[in-house]
DNA sequence: GGTTGCATTAGAGCGCGCTCTAAGCTGTAA
DNA sequence: TTACAGCTTAGAGCGCGCTCTAATGCAACC
């Protein structure tokens, strides 16, 4: 029916080592993993879809608790989705919050190489 | 002659802790720091704003270790300046790649939000 | 003299997110 | 038959960046 994946493809699909998938797993964001004949987890495309996208909830710097919060909602079924989404909102205006202070320190950053330069090109003038 | 801060000030100013503080001058990465007659740090001017460059350093997530190592070139002397540009340039195009990636992410939360928007919608619409 | 308040130190403790270990099971190949 | 590869589990361990504790000291005020 379904082709369904070992935890080495997935980890190799979603970029997590086999030993995080079953962290992920046993904290409770990754609900209804079947299993083969040996006891092996057997991932769907579904599971690939949903491992994707917790990471990119990671990647935005999301924890795991808040992770969890949003998984247990999506099992909760559609009455949830409002709940998601404002979940969603907080986190978007945070990371662009974040964003801007980072384009901010990136050019304190700039201004200091610009410095250094200025100093290693009076250092070379001065040599000569 | 200066004057000088008490860790109370310095921490108001800086927005770490007093302890964070001491932390970061154990670790090595503000040397010269004085004492006033009962012992207690006495903070300059210029401790002030290494300490405020060492905090945009840190937003922008680079490892203690790493800061540690740039405190110990500034700490040589103008003879390090090369070298501290290039570490700077490094974490420069880490962080504007980084951030690249935020915006990415970002615009895939935007796009699950859109998609929630237009589930609450039907939802409503069902139920009218 | 006693209390309060603010500092000092060395070192312990903590929350986070993994990451790894040990012991065990099953199927396949030599 | 034996070795190996790959998975399973519970639970220990780790690196990071703080954060806190306990014991102590000193100056000012009642």
């Amino acid at each position: 029916m379904e082709n369904l994946l070992t935890i080495q493809e997935m980890s190799r699909l979603t970029g997590l080592s086999a030993h995080t998938l079953r962290y992920y797993e046993k904290v409770g964001m990754l609900e209804g993993v079947s299993r083969n004949e040996q006891g092996y987890r057997a991932y769907s495309e579904a599971d690939v879809s949903w491992v994707q996208f917790l990471v990119i909830l990671r990647e935005l710097d999301i924890p795991i608790r808040e992770m969890k919060r949003y998984s247990d909602l999506r099992s909760q079924g559609p009455s949830t989705v409002h709940e998601r989404r404002l979940m969603l909102e907080a986190h978007q205006s945070r990371v662009q919050q974040q964003m801007r202070k980072l384009g901010d320190n990136l050019g304190k950053i700039a201004d200091k190489i610009q410095y250094y330069k200025g100093m290693e090109e009076e250092v070379e003038a001065g040599i000569k």
